[in-house]
RNA sequence: GGCGGCGUAGCCAAGUGGUAAGGCAGAGGUCUGCAAAACCUUUAUUCGUCAGUUCGAUUCUGACCGCCGCCUCCA
C-alpha cells in the first residue's frame, strides 16, 4: 500500500489518486535569480523520486513545475545591470535545466513561467476579491486572513504563540494592511521605469504566492492529488496558496502536501556567510559526478536532515561505481540454461523490499538497501558459477525497473573503440600470452593514461572509462 | 515564546516493543604474473544522559544535555 506523510494531517496517508490511475502533482520550482544549490537540488530529487515511483507503480503522471521568473531579487538585479528580467533570467534557467538533466531528474510534463501568466494571476485575484478575500490599499492588493477561517490549517501556526517571541521581526511591510498577517497579492508599481504589468487592478506586480495558486489549478484543475515543496515553503508558501486557491473556488485545493527536509553540510546550515554554500556546479567543477550527487541526495529519505559531507559523497561515488560494474558484470556473464531457484527467490524477496521500502512514504534508504544486496546476491552467484539463465533475464529486469526509480545506473550500451585503442589491447593481450609482463604493463599504463582501465577477468580482458 | 525535527559503529545512515538494514572507510583471506574487479570473514553486548512503564525498550512516557528548522518572500 502506498502511503505519503501529508502535511496537512501530519501523518501517514494511504495515497488514492482523485482520479484511477492518475496523479496530478505540483512541485514549487526554481527562482531563476542565481544559479541552483545544491539544496534546491535536493527537493528535486525528491520530487523527481516521487513522480517516477508514482509511475512505477503504474499511475499516469503529470508533472507540474514553476519557474519563477519574476520577484523582488530578480527585478532588483535586474536592474541594477540594466537589463529586462527576460534578459536577466534566460541564463539561470538555461543553466537551471542544464542542471536539472545532469542530476538525471525527468522532465515535468509542464513547467510553466510566471511572466507568462500574468492574465491567470489578475483574474485569479478579481475573484478574490469578488468573494470578499481582498482588499485594496494604496494601489497594491492584499488577503484579507480574516476572510478565510482555515488559514493555518497545514502549517498549524498559532499566532498568539507567535507574537510572544517573534513579534518583532512580524509586520516589516511598509504597505497599510488591516492585519498584519495579510499578504500581498498585487504590488503596486507607481513609474512606466519600473518592472510592472497594466492591468485591470492598476500598474503592478503580482505578490510572491499567487503565481503558484494560478498556474497549479490552470493545468491541473482546482483540485489535484499532491503539491510538494521544501519545508520551509510551508509557511507562508503553501498556507497562502491554500488561502488563495480554496478562497477563489470554494473548493479543497490540494489533497496530499509532501515536504522535504533541508540539508546541512558537514553538520551546519548552508549558508553564504559560513562560505559552505554550493552550487550543483560547483561541485561539478570540483570534479564530484552528478550521478554521485544525485545517490548522495536521495540515500537518505526525504523527510529527514540529510548531512551532505564530502566524505559521504566520495563514498556515494563508489557506491555508484560498484553497482555498475555490477551492472556490466551481470550483462557480461555467461550462464548456462535453467534456473537457480535460491537465487530467484531471493530476487523475489528483494524487489519486494524495494517495492515496499519505496511504498512507505518513499524511503531510499530501504530501496538502496534493496539493490545493494541484490548486486551482492548476484556477484556471489556469479562467483560461484551458481547464475542460471533465467536468472539473468529475471535480475536484468529488475535492475532496470530499480533504475526507473533511481536512475543511478546511466548508459550502459558499449561504444566503439577507436582502432588504435583495440590494436593496443590485443598487442597486450599477445604480450601476456608470452609473460612478456613488463610490455604488458607498459600498454596498460599507456592507457590508462587515456582514460581506460583494463581489468583482467577468467573471460578475457574488459575496459571501462575512468 | 509558539510549532516541528534530530542525536544509532571512524563517516553517511535505515529501523522496530522481543533483542541492531545498507553504503563508505578499516582489518584479514580467496582469486590474480601484477593490478583491477569480485567474493568470503571481520568491525555497535549496543542505539545522547538519567529515571519510569513493561516479562522485555534503541523503539513508549517524563526530565535533562546537545544539534537543526519554521514563525512573511528562504528548497
Amino acid at each position: 500500500m502506498l502511503k505519503f506523510y501529508n502535511t496537512l494531517s501530519n501523518r501517514l496517508e494511504e495515497f488514492k489518486p482523485l482520479i484511477d490511475g492518475e496523479v496530478r502533482m505540483y512541485l514549487c520550482g526554481p527562482t531563476v535569480w542565481d544559479f541552483a544549490h545544491v539544496g534546491n537540488f535536493r527537493a528535486n530529487v525528491f520530487a523527481d523520486i516521487l513522480r517516477r515511483h508514482l509511475k512505477f507503480k503504474g499511475f499516469k503522471v503529470t508533472h507540474v513545475m514553476n519557474i519563477t521568473d519574476v520577484d523582488d531579487r530578480i527585478i532588483a538585479r535586474a536592474a541594477e545591470r540594466g537589463q529586462t528580467i527576460d534578459e536577466y533570467t534566460a541564463p539561470y534557467i538555461e543553466a537551471f535545466w542544464q542542471d536539472f538533466d545532469a542530476i538525471g531528474c525527468e522532465r515535468p510534463e509542464i513547467a510553466p513561467r510566471a511572466t507568462e501568466h500574468i492574465a491567470e494571476m489578475v483574474t485569479l485575484i478579481e475573484q478574490l476579491r469578488e468573494r470578499g478575500h481582498a482588499y485594496n490599499s494604496d494601489g497594491s492588493i492584499y488577503y484579507r486572513i480574516n476572510s478565510f477561517p482555515a488559514y493555518g490549517k497545514l502549517s498549524k501556526i498559532n499566532l498568539a504563540g507567535n507574537i510572544a517571541g517573534a513579534s518583532e521581526r512580524i509586520d516589516t511591510d511598509r504597505y497599510e494592511k488591516e492585519d498584519a498577517r495579510d499578504f500581498a497579492l498585487w504590488k503596486a508599481v507607481e513609474t512606466e521605469a519600473e518592472t510592472g504589468w497594466d492591468a485591470e487592478l492598476g500598474r503592478g506586480r503580482p505578490g510572491w504566492h499567487i503565481e503558484c495558486s494560478a498556474m497549479a489549478m490552470k493545468y491541473l484543475g482546482t483540485t489535484f492529488d499532491i503539491h510538494a515543496g521544501g519545508i520551509d515553503l510551508a509557511f507562508p508558501h503553501h498556507e497562502n496558496e491554500i488561502a488563495q486557491s480554496e478562497g477563489a473556488t470554494g473548493k479543497e485545493f490540494v489533497r496530499y502536501w509532501l515536504h522535504n527536509e533541508h540539508l546541512k553540510i558537514e553538520g551546519e546550515t548552508m549558508s553564504k556567510s559560513k562560505g559552505n554554500y554550493y552550487t550543483f556546479r560547483d561541485l561539478v567543477a570540483q570534479g564530484y559526478a552528478p550521478v554521485a550527487i544525485r545517490y548522495l541526495l536521495l540515500s537518505v529519505p526525504y523527510r529527514k536532515q540529510l548531512n551532505f559531507t564530502f566524505d559521504a559523497l566520495r563514498g556515494a561515488e563508489k557506491a555508484v561505481e560498484s553497482l555498475r560494474n555490477f551492472g556490466t558484470r551481470l550483462s557480461e556473464a555467461r550462464c548456462e540454461t535453467g534456473v537457480n531457484e535460491e537465487l530467484r527467490e531471493t530476487t523475489a524477496r528483494i524487489a519486494k523490499e524495494f517495492e515496499t521500502g519505496l511504498d512507505d512514504d518513499l524511503n531510499t534508504s530501504v530501496a538502496l538497501a534493496a539493490l545493494h544486496n541484490l548486486r551482492n546476491a548476484t556477484n556471489t552467484a556469479i562467483d560461484e558459477c551458481t547464475l542460471r539463465l533465467v536468472n539473468k533475464t529475471e535480475i536484468e529486469a529488475l535492475l532496470k525497473r530499480f533504475d526507473s526509480v533511481l536512475n543511478i545506473f546511466g548508459q550502459t550500451e558499449r561504444e566503439m573503440l577507436d582502432a588504435e585503442v583495440q590494436r593496443l589491447i590485443d598487442e597486450r593481450q599477445e604480450a601476456r600470452r608470452r609473460r612478456d609482463w613488463a610490455r604488458a604493463d607498459e600498454i596498460r599504463d599507456e592507457l590508462a593514461g587515456r582514460r581506460i582501465i583494463l581489468e583482467d577477468t577468467r573471460d578475457g580482458v574488459r575496459w571501462k572509462r575512468g
